[in-house]
RNA sequence: GCCCGGGUGGCGAAAUCGGCAGACGCAAAGGACUUAAAAUCCUUUUUCGCGGAAGCGGAGUGUGGGUUCAAGUCCCACCCCGGGCACCA
């Protein structure tokens, strides 16, 4: 038969239009189905309005695990949606006068025909929008359920404060005290009346359940997470302070360094400041807190100065000055520490640069050597000097000073974590409005459930001014308290985006339900999330905020499961001329441009064959080039083919690599993942039809056309579907049982067994399979490449494997 | 400074359990087809030495050591690149 051009623009275009008149149903995962389920999900996207090539290596990846895994007989879960809060729709708004819903609307249809262009395989019956009512009703549901519980509050704190988005930010939304979403603009610190959630109550399960995650999340997702959590177990400690009634209360790790103690540290911001010092210390103070915001992010020289103050150590009775530090972080443990200089590095550089003594009370040894100290010694040992402790292990000595400590009521036993409460105020428009009302009367009052959702009133003019933009809509400010019935306020700060990305995944499973935030039953069946793809920027934002939000959850009795993913795969960027791309460098490749030029199979075929998907892929011209040649090749060898007329004298040769290419892909997808190599084997086994075209019999050729075409499914799902179709198969392929291989077809006729003289390759020597050693042992000795190398040497050692090599060791 | 990754041809990479280093692709060079070009197909391509050639020999996976019959792979030390953490008491 003729081959055919390979025309991938009308090959695509006319199955994109058949599936998209074929309906929905195409890719709808099954619900009562008796099928095991499988989970599937890739990072929802902001609507900016276009995908580019990362987005695409993204999509690629999964698409290619959920094809395989419906191919393989699953119940397959593959939803995407719209993360279509934030704060670009709101400046895109202020820039050409339209209204943030149009503009998000509009960047979401736009990028919900690229997502058909490229046929992903998602299940739109499922599509979640964060920025409609129908979903954010629910993210005030929540948040009316954790203002019951005490897991939502209110408080007056310090917070950051990004310029330019004009709104405050996370904890976790800082990156080297910049905001997250300007890296070069150091946040300013505002004391803000804010609403937090409060992660901390689960800043224990959030550490212990990893280990229901370990060797299913890549090891650094964990460790960035248990640092952000940052436990620490330690004592806390009064000092009383001489001439007043007050202590100063300090957090330590290391009690058992109590004696080695030369003074105490406040942080500038501490509380005593205001409270015990005159005017000059705290202007002092002040000057000290103001010159380290400005400073942003780095090292400083430590400074501080004495505060005339003493305190007494309670447990040697030694009076200690009371000092200023501006290294001493108020938001940490009890915002003052003892310094141990001896014993921990930041107290002896502070200790030594202002004179105080240097006092070591820890051993390494125990026998009561104490050297002169260049530097702290931060070890475990013995504890020396100390009083009744002297002679304790560190261990020892820190539990029975702790006890002490609890017995005489100065003291107790405290774990602090690093991880603060998540601030979920926004003063934003283009978010979700926080469901309170502040009535002079009444105070805080809860919107009742029955009138959710509170909904974001249309005309808000945007003015991208320090407040949030609904203060100036007084139909949605001005409100009747429901207590009282008095005139009323309405909270105007709108939630964090990343309360929609918290729980998304959850609706997927009940998108439709108008009672509940979904039926707890759906749940039960598809959770947890089998495969969650995505980037490793989000390793302790959206990450964690989402498994906060699962335990949260879990505790109101709507879900079962602590953990919401079971496994999570961090793909690598998509980068160009070895940068990242971006807009500002103006390097980035769009999804729809790529599509036009090389085909949609051959883009997501591309950044899959670049290298494994969780390194990082380099976009070349002449890499997608390559790939776009690939898939022609197989499409004029296939249409070529379809009726052949060769001898057979190939067949048993493809047949072993047909099977060995099953062996190897169906290998890849269960384990590794490394779909680079995957499609290099489907290369070579087409290089190996191609080399043997007029020696393959029409039945062989049948056979392996169309496992390679079933093969091909995942990955270039068009391409596979006009073979499949070209071949006189109905229905579309990726329904299509997965080919099994079978391991002896895939075997090698023959061994070939590499010959080596003292480790050295000296030869060849193809034998049968399972050769056994004795015989391979003879016939290498006597091959006519080693046969000379042996003579006249003695052998001092033959290593053989069987079925691979043969190594005399002589002399 | 500490904790993870990683370093292999001109380039992206492969080598999954310690057993043939460089699969597959790109780029390059030569050739076939063509009036010509594109497309396509064929050949060569780690490197050095000898050879007209088939071939023969040496070296080679960041550097230096080690273990082993055998090391890209394991161990020790170091260098470089990427990422994370970094006054968290």
């Amino acid at each position: 038969m003729a081959e055919k051009v390979y025309d991938f623009l009308e090959i695509e275009h006319k199955w994109a239009d058949a599936w998209e008149a074929s309906g929905d149903a195409l890719y709808s995962a099954e619900e009562n189905s008796a099928k095991p389920k499988y989970y599937v999900l890739e990072m929802l996207p902001y609507p900016s309005g276009a995908l580019h090539i990362g987005h695409i290596k993204n999509y690629a990846i999964g698409d290619a695990l959920a094809r395989y895994m419906w191919m393989r007989g699953f119940n397959v879960l593959h939803p995407m949606g719209w993360d279509a809060f934030g704060l670009p729709a709101e400046n895109a708004a202020i820039a050409n006068q339209r209204p943030p819903r149009e503009w998000t609307l509009n960047n979401i249809a736009k990028m919900k025909r690229t997502y058909r262009r490229f046929a992903f395989s998602f299940d739109w019956t499922r599509e979640v929008t964060t920025c409609e009512p129908d979903y954010y009703r629910w993210n005030q549901w929540f948040f009316l359920k954790m203002l019951e519980r005490g897991i939502a509050y209110r408080k007056k704190a310090l917070v950051n404060w990004c310029p330019l988005c004009c709104t405050v930010l996370a904890n976790e939304q800082v990156v080297d005290g910049c905001c997250w979403r300007h890296e070069t603009t150091p946040v300013e610190q505002r004391a803000l009346e804010q609403w937090f959630l409060r992660t901390t109550k689960y800043a224990d399960q959030l550490l212990d359940d990893m280990r229901q995650l370990e060797g299913n999340w890549p090891e650094r997702v964990l460790t960035m997470q248990r640092n952000w959590i940052g436990r620490s177990a330690g004592t806390e400690v009064d000092f009383a302070i001489c001439g007043d009634s007050r202590n100063i209360r300090v957090f330590t790790t290391r009690i058992d360094t109590i004696y080695g103690a030369t003074c105490l540290i406040l942080a500038p911001e501490h509380s005593l400041v205001a409270e015990l010092l005159d005017s000059t210390a705290q202007a002092r103070a002040k000057a000290m807190v103001d010159a380290r915001a400005a400073g942003g992010p780095g090292d400083f020289e430590k400074e501080g100065f004495a505060t005339g103050l003493e305190a007494r150590n309670p447990f040697s009775g030694e009076l200690l000055p009371v000092w200023i530090g501006n290294f001493v972080l108020t938001g940490y443990g009890t915002g003052a520490i003892m310094a141990v200089p001896a014993h921990d590095q930041r107290d002896f550089e502070f200790c030594v640069k202002y004179g105080l003594p240097v006092r070591a009370v820890i051993s390494a040894t125990g026998e009561g050597a104490l050297e002169h100290l260049e530097t702290a010694l931060e070890i475990d040992g013995f504890v020396e000097n100390s009083g009744p402790y002297s002679g304790l292990s560190s261990e020892e000595a820190r539990r029975r000073m702790t006890h002490r400590a609890q017995n005489e009521g100065f003291g107790a036993a405290s774990i602090t974590f690093r991880l603060k409460d998540w601030g979920i105020s926004r003063q934003r428009y283009w978010g979700t409005p926080i469901p309170v009302i502040h009535c002079p009367v009444d105070g805080i009052v809860p919107v009742p459930e029955a009138e959710l959702p509170v909904l974001l009133p249309a005309d808000v003019r945007m003015t991208g001014e320090g407040q949030s933009p609904l203060v100036t809509a007084p139909e949605f400010v001005n409100v009747k308290c429901p207590v009282c019935g008095g005139p009323a306020r309405r909270e105007t700060d709108t939630m964090d985006t990343f309360v929609d990305s918290s729980w998304y995944f959850y609706r997927y499973c009940d998108p439709k339900n108008g009672s509940a935030p979904f039926d707890s039953k759906k749940i039960a069946y598809w959770f947890p999330i089998d495969q969650y793809i995505g980037g490793v920027e989000h390793a302790i934002l959206h990450l964690i905020y989402s498994r906060f939000w699962t335990k949260m959850m879990r505790d109101l009795g709507l879900t079962q499961n602590d953990e919401p993913v079971r496994k999570l795969f961090t793909q690598g960027m998509v980068i160009r001329d070895g940068a990242k791309m971006s807009k500002s460098r103006g390097n980035v490749i769009g999804a729809d441009d790529v599509a036009e030029e090389y085909g949609a199979d051959a883009s997501r075929m591309f950044v899959l064959f670049a290298g494994p998907p969780e390194k990082e892929s380099d976009w070349t011209k002449s890499g997608i080039e390559g790939i776009a040649r690939f898939l022609g090749r197989v499409y004029r060898f296939a249409t070529r083919n379809a009726v052949s007329t060769g001898t057979g004298a190939a067949d048993d040769a493809v047949q072993r690599k047909l099977h060995q290419t099953l062996k190897k892909i169906t290998e890849d997808f269960e384990s590794r993942w490394h779909f680079n190599t995957s499609i290099a084997a489907l290369m070579e086994l087409l290089n190996e039809l191609h080399a043997h075209e007029s020696a393959i019999s029409q039945a062989a050729m049948k056979e392996t056309l169309r496992a390679l075409t079933l093969m091909m499914a995942p990955f270039a799902p068009y391409l596979a579907q006009e073979l499949w179709t070209g071949q006189g198969f109905a229905g579309p392929v990726f329904k299509q049982p997965w080919p099994q291989y079978d391991a002896d077809r895939a075997r090698e006729t023959g061994a070939e067994i590499v010959l080596q003289v003292n480790g050295k390759l000296r030869g060849r020597l193809t034998v049968p399979h399972g050769t056994p050693e004795q015989e391979l042992k003879a016939r290498a000795a006597e091959h006519d490449k080693i046969a000379p190398l042996l003579s006249g040497k003695t052998i001092v050692k033959v290593i053989v494997v069987v079925d691979r090599l043969v190594n005399f060791v002589v002399k």
